[in-house]
DNA sequence: AACCAGGACGTGA
DNA sequence: TCACGTCATGGT
């Protein structure tokens, strides 16, 4: 009988093994169209501020909502201003929305972007910790957790519905799991790790994505006989 | 045609 | 703390 802990690892094992690298996060690579956004194996992103900036407003604009959607959003927002600190807060409110509503709330991602752009620039070029982003109206753990993972490359473990639905079915957090009840488990479990982090969350959604969006969920979920 | 998508906030018990 | 309504668009 395996730990808990030793459980996870060998979850990560599995997927790894099962889906591969995965590439997060997504980054657009040109203004030709957005097919090739993922870079498995390449851990190096980002590259520059514009980047950065690119996954936070990813992180934001994906709440609730289909990546699919959010591409095209981001899609609008590169064309008006590459991610351009300066441009993006000069833009005008109405053609920031109109930029940005295919990605759901448009009213209030636009608000949570501008006070992040906000914050952002009075950092200057300093990495801003876990409470300071969570100060920031609009972001909750799990985008504080992907800004800080992703585009700041801090070994935190993002917890997102789709891990939980995971750890619950297996059995591995309690079956009201908290954000940091789970969040706990995954860093106690696995060292901190930037790129095994960023892997690991990726694969946990990419399984998810097959096995936990319909209900009933975990219907050919295999990972409970190898675990 | 209902259901959901890589959540977070405001409110009232 | 916690459950519930709200925010909005577009896939399947």
């Amino acid at each position: 009988m395996r730990t808990k802990k030793e459980k996870i690892k060998q979850l990560y094992k599995i997927l790894f093994k099962e889906y591969g690298p995965q590439g997060w996060w997504p980054i657009m690579k040109s203004l030709e169209k957005p097919a090739q956004n993922y870079h498995p194996q390449d851990y190096s992103f980002p590259h520059n501020q514009k980047e950065l900036i690119e996954m936070a407003l990813g992180a934001i604009l994906t709440q609730n909502t289909s990546w699919h959607q959010v591409e095209k959003a981001l899609w609008n927002l590169k064309k008006l201003t590459h991610f351009s600190l300066n441009k993006l807060l000069q833009l005008e409110e109405e053609s920031f929305k109109n930029a940005i509503r295919p990605a759901g709330y448009f009213n209030q991602k636009f608000k949570k972007i501008i006070f992040f752009l906000t914050a952002f620039q009075k950092w200057k070029k300093k990495i801003p910790s876990r409470q300071e982003l969570l100060e920031i109206w609009g972001l909750g753990p799990e985008t504080a957790d992907s800004i800080l993972l992703y585009a700041y490359k801090r070994p935190i473990f993002v917890i997102d519905a789709y891990t939980q639905r995971i750890l619950r079915e297996l059995k591995l957090v309690s079956p009201n799991s908290s954000y940091d009840e789970a969040q706990e488990l995954m860093m106690t479990s696995i060292a901190p790790n930037t790129n095994i982090y960023q892997e690991f969350h990726a694969l946990l959604v990419a399984h998810a994505k097959r096995h936990y969006s319909k209900k009933p969920y975990a219907q050919n979920c295999e990972l409970k006989n190898h675990l």
